[in-house]
DNA sequence: GTACAGATTGAG
DNA sequence: TCAATCTGTACT
């Protein structure tokens, strides 16, 4: 079943433990996510919109749940967010890593997926609860969360670096074995 | 207008 | 350990 707009409109804490072992479908490729992180509102220091702070990258994220926010990082890699809660909140979280058919090399880093899928700027701001080329798929698939650190975003400060806002699923490992 | 750093990655 | 390479932001 796809994913409608009721999952995407709670908080980017739930949302983005329950998407794990959810499927990320894009253009016909399909994708297990098994590795996503949250980031919470306007007082997450790591998050694009803290303090309330609106650009032209970032306005996706203000947009009811399930709106895609993708924006390129370090000049060459798309990260794919998707917004969650209700319109006029800067709520997403980031799809890190999901298990393709076999080739989880390709997809197990935030910017690989993209690549793999073929995602860039053209999809900012589509809704995945209508989307033709985008959506999420629950296959009935359940799986155990872990919780760890966010990566990549010491400058936020030990508080916010360190809280657990990054969710694997449990036998993360056993995918990237498979490499 | 210029300077700079970033939610990454793969090669060395 | 480092470079690739673009965009928003904070300056001049």
């Amino acid at each position: 079943m796809v994913l409608n707009r009721s999952f995407f409109i709670r908080p980017a804490l739930t949302v983005a433990q329950e998407v794990l072992g959810k499927y990320l479908v894009v253009n016909g490729k399909a994708g297990k996510i098994i590795e996503t992180e949250a980031y919470i509102g306007p007082e997450d220091k790591a998050s694009h919109a803290f303090a309330g702070k609106r650009t032209e990258r970032n306005k996706a994220e203000y947009l009811i749940g399930g709106h895609v926010y993708i924006y390129l990082v370090y000049g060459m890699y798309w990260q794919l967010n998707i917004s969650t809660g209700q319109k006029g909140y800067p709520e997403c979280f980031l799809i890190r890593a999901v298990a393709g058919k076999d080739d989880i090399k390709r997809t197990n880093g935030p910017g690989k997926l993209c690549q793999y899928f073929g995602l860039d700027k053209s999809f900012y701001g589509e809704d995945v609860a209508k989307s033709q080329r985008v959506w999420l798929e629950d296959r009935g698939e359940n799986c155990q969360i872990v919780a760890k650190s966010r990566v990549g975003i010491d400058y936020a400060g030990p508080y916010w670096a360190k809280r657990k806002l990054r969710f694997l699923i449990k036998d993360y490992q056993k995918y990237l074995a498979k490499i």
